[in-house]
DNA sequence: GTCTATACAGGGATAGAC
DNA sequence: GTCTATCCCTGTATAGAC
């Protein structure tokens, strides 16, 4: 098994609700950077519909006309948050999946770093998930775009892992079973829980490898 | 391992959003009862915040005003349905766990009861879950108070099995891992999902008992 | 216990100056 | 690109008649 660290995310590097939005803003011009940011703290903290538009930008140290400057609506701002934060949880899945290794080794990675991912990122990843139905149909469609690139990474892997050697019974089945003890990390998981991030993606791994009755190595 | 059904709850018995409702409702006075249902119709639909009171009442055929006769404000309605319906899935791991068979048997009924009540269930089981954090404190500490009741029923069960076979490496972290699986059905499932919820319940409870290293029978 | 009417606050979004 | 000021709508909750 290899030790790869999650790439290009340094998951656990920092401790705060604004981790994900410090990863996930790297690609906006720094104008929108400040009330992408103030969105994703109001958004965990509030959620979608309690957080006013004045909110956001009384945190981003702005009027409230200057969000409409750089985003069309409130909306828009869930939507641009959604979309990034899906995106690097998909890199995340990827990285891991497509690295080197046997199926049962790129399994366990994959397993244990997108689990640690959901834990580092609970608070932003619970935005997302609470308020998929807050989107216009559009928007929710690129949304759910990436869940099924996820959902279709974990299903191949273990195909590839049955012809291999796992013991699957229903791939779909498990793909979804598999995938929910990652992504429901981020319902459950708060700072102060005894188990660091890393440890409960190696003990999620773990308990994956058995559900497709695999062994590590 | 028993043919027994759900206890008292009649899951799979009907088919809209409104059964948690007719389930939950039963304990309340005729006069709340429409309104009860009316609530979970709507926080399903779009949301606490983004129901209005004058929503609720509408739907359940009454003026604006009514809502207030029977509850002091729109989070007491939230915080009844939460309670009712976190209650009811008490009730069905109690039942589950505590009934006769080995401990893998009942592990089994467990995992296929909770998880099947939760596809069946699913729309009023999110807003429950989605909307812990609009709870004032003292109504939070109750729902959170259940959730606690149905851990250490999942973990107690964890521990005799562990003396009875169970391969269990950290009894809290598996104990969360199974249950993970049963309540994140609630989030991806969908009525129109091949999987009938009682299909999906059995496929979880076989994966459950691979995780603890068990085996059926 | 239900209604009509309304008080009162707050929110999304825009206008127009600088 | 940021501000102040504001429009207009919606929401929670209450008053008081029936």
């Amino acid at each position: 098994m290899s030790d790869r660290e999650i790439p290009s995310a340094e998951v656990g590097a920092s401790t705060t609700t604004m981790d994900a939005l410090e990863l996930t803003c790297r690609r906006f011009p720094e104008g929108q950077r400040r009330i992408f940011r103030a969105a994703i703290d109001a958004f965990a903290e509030r959620g979608f519909h309690a957080t006013s538009t004045r909110d956001i930008a009384a945190r981003a140290g702005l009027s409230p006309a200057a969000l409409y400057v750089h985003f069309p609506s409130k909306e828009a701002v869930l939507h641009q948050i959604s979309v990034a934060s899906l995106g690097l949880t998909r890199d995340v899945a990827k990285a891991a999946s497509t690295g080197p290794g046997s199926p049962a080794e790129r399994l366990f990675a994959t397993v244990r770093d997108l689990t640690t991912w959901h834990a580092v990122h609970s608070a932003s990843v619970r935005v997302v998930l609470h308020h998929l139905t807050d989107l216009t149909p559009e928007h929710r469609g690129d949304v759910t775009d990436i869940q099924r690139e996820i959902y279709r990474m974990m299903r191949g892997l273990l195909v590839e892992g049955a012809e291999a050697g796992f013991d699957i019974a229903d791939p779909g089945a498990t793909t979804i079973a598999v995938l929910s003890l990652c992504v429901d990390t981020a319902r459950w998981y708060t700072p102060d829980y005894r188990r660091a991030p890393e440890r409960i993606g190696e003990d999620h791994a773990a308990l994956a490898l058995r559900m497709v009755g695999a062994h590590r190595g």
